[in-house]
DNA sequence: TATGAATGAGCGTTCATTCAT
DNA sequence: TATGAATGAACGCTCATTCAT
């Protein structure tokens, strides 16, 4: 039952036993946004879903297993919000707005998530001591369908001639800049900065 | 010598205590480069630095005060190099140019060190579990310079009209997403993202 | 398993759980009674148990809760030794000669424990710096039965007049003289302290 | 220099030296009753003293000689106190009447005194873990004026019969039950114990 | 004499993990 | 499946002691 020894996907694992592996992923969830990551322990994470310590080394394989797969199930929801949106939209600046926005919309529905999230992916390293989701934040999966929209719209006309692949990763400093400062600052103002930063990146690729 | 009860500055200490300060900062410094803050253990800096463990107490007021000197006098060295270089500029534009490109200089001169801040301003936390640095990269100190310097644009005309406080945090944004990026990617090319940066602000500022 | 999260008494242990904390409080016992309060580690404490140091964490909620509850526990089982033997006597003096009588045997059946008890009440102190039963040693629970003892025997006209409640004091010194004499002296004769110290207080309090 | 090294008594060490012990000591008494024998660093008493930590390890022969000499000092101060007042008192009653009240005086003129030296006896072992003092408080220098005394007003008739050692030892526990009782309760009111001391005595050892 | 610096052992505690039941 | 119990290593920290200056 070890996660990191069965295929990808939910192949061989019980309805029930997903159900514990949710509920585990939400407690650890719970514990790391009040506690952060250093103080959140399996016992604390454990005490809070309600269930013994055992039962975590049973669902996962180990702590750094159940953060990988929080980390995961986060990067997959998000994906899996914004897509339909982006789609919808047509042309390229209208797609690259909707990115945004939708990235935004996401991000102030799991503002808890998202302090976790940067927590976790800023912590959780391999024995070697390499963060484990270091690629994830500068390779293909992030910032790829990002350059292929910016590339769309200089070919369409839509957009000015820069560097695309810089400006991808402008693009998503300003997203993780929200995602930063939403996990540090309890009431900060989202629709202002959300509204100011679609304003701006018009400012930056527009023609 | 507990660093905390001190007057700012050095007074009160001798030199050979001030070297072994620094020593011990440069292999704090080292270890939480290469193994990250939460595997960085006072045994480590302390082998690392050729000395014991106790010495380490005996310098600084425990491990949390010598985290927080580490931040500090990376914060400061900041400050001291990019204020003369900004001060130096003429105009607005020609001044947060300055900004910008004196702080990716920095940040090039300091990529491991820069590394280790980032770490460690993400993780070091009081008692309460609220992060040491959190006001750090909200509050005044880092953002109202730069709200200033484009308020101060926008009056002599260089600027167009945005929201400035919303604007100074995209440009801090892409600051600090250089940080982040240049401490996962070990061969990050500095110099490309500066220039697009530049180029890419201008265009969201200016006229 | 914390037992100050407890409610009193043994509600929520398993017999098994009981058994090691009775385990745990007799190693300790036993090491503090040949090291003295300040050698008793609780690695000494584990090795003589022939249990890891962290079994001791598990059962208790810290060193200073497994010497709270080693005291408490002595100080219970003397209470029941002596309260029936106490109320089985008639009469006031009777009764201060039970309360003396069953006290003493108390303190012989139990001189390791004694010792021990002295050791822990004299260092045990909480985070401010007080001890955590100086307030037992002087207050209602240990003084006020003695003092009512008197108060009954002058109504009587059994005891002379004097001052009762310095009276019941001088009757304690007695006792916490030879708890003391018993931890100091390995071979002392509690008999004849004991038939001298009942001789001694009958002059004290008998007309 | 080593105190235990020298022959007893002064003899081979300069004003200038026996100040700075004084002054040691001094500080040590204060620490210790301020925050116990436990907490009573080498470190803290050299801050009070306002000297380095090496001064204490150089005038003394450790921690443990520097409490040694605490107690005898105190130890030597109290027989110098109550020699000459119990000496000036004529007949057994008297006599033990002055070694009584001129105790208390003692006792209450060094309150804070007395609290570290029921602290210190009470900790300060070997490397055995055998009480430095145990014999102190049993033997010939503390018991056996009190047995001459006893036995003195036995055959000069003041005194009824009664076991003599037993009750030097019932008489010696009231003197350190106030020791301890003063150094538990900050107010205690001594003269009241005091008087009421020597009343239940004189109904103890009187015809 | 006195000091600041350094040592190294030991402290109480936390914690991910293992395992018999 | 789930649990309570136990482990053992590592942690930050304290401290008596030593020693070159």
């Amino acid at each position: 039952m070890r996660s990191e020894s069965e295929s990808p996907g939910q192949k061989g694992r019980t309805f029930i036993e997903e159900a514990r592996r949710r509920q585990i992923i939400e407690a650890a969830v719970e514990v790391i946004a009040e506690q952060g990551y250093l103080k959140a322990s399996l016992a604390k994470i454990a005490e809070r879903a309600g269930i013994s310590k055992g039962v975590i080394s049973y669902h996962f394989d180990g702590k750094d297993d159940l953060l990988h797969q929080l980390v995961i199930q986060l990067y997959i929801a998000g994906g899996e919000f914004m897509a339909p949106r982006i789609d919808a939209a047509e042309g390229a600046w209208p797609k690259l707005r909707a990115y945004l926005e939708s990235n935004f919309e996401f991000i102030g529905q799991h503002r808890t998530y998202l302090r976790v999230f940067v927590d976790v992916i800023g912590n959780l390293r391999d024995q070697d001591g390499m963060l484990h989701f270091r690629d994830m934040q500068e390779n293909a999966d992030v910032l790829d369908p990002l350059v292929e929209l910016l590339e769309e719209g200089q070919q369409t006309g839509e957009f000015a001639e820069f560097d695309v692949r810089m400006t991808a990763m402008f693009i998503r400093d300003t997203i993780d800049g929200l995602a930063g400062r939403v996990s540090r600052t309890e009431d900060f103002d989202m629709e202002r900065y959300s509204r100011a930063a679609v304003e701006a990146t018009a400012r930056m690729v527009c023609r």
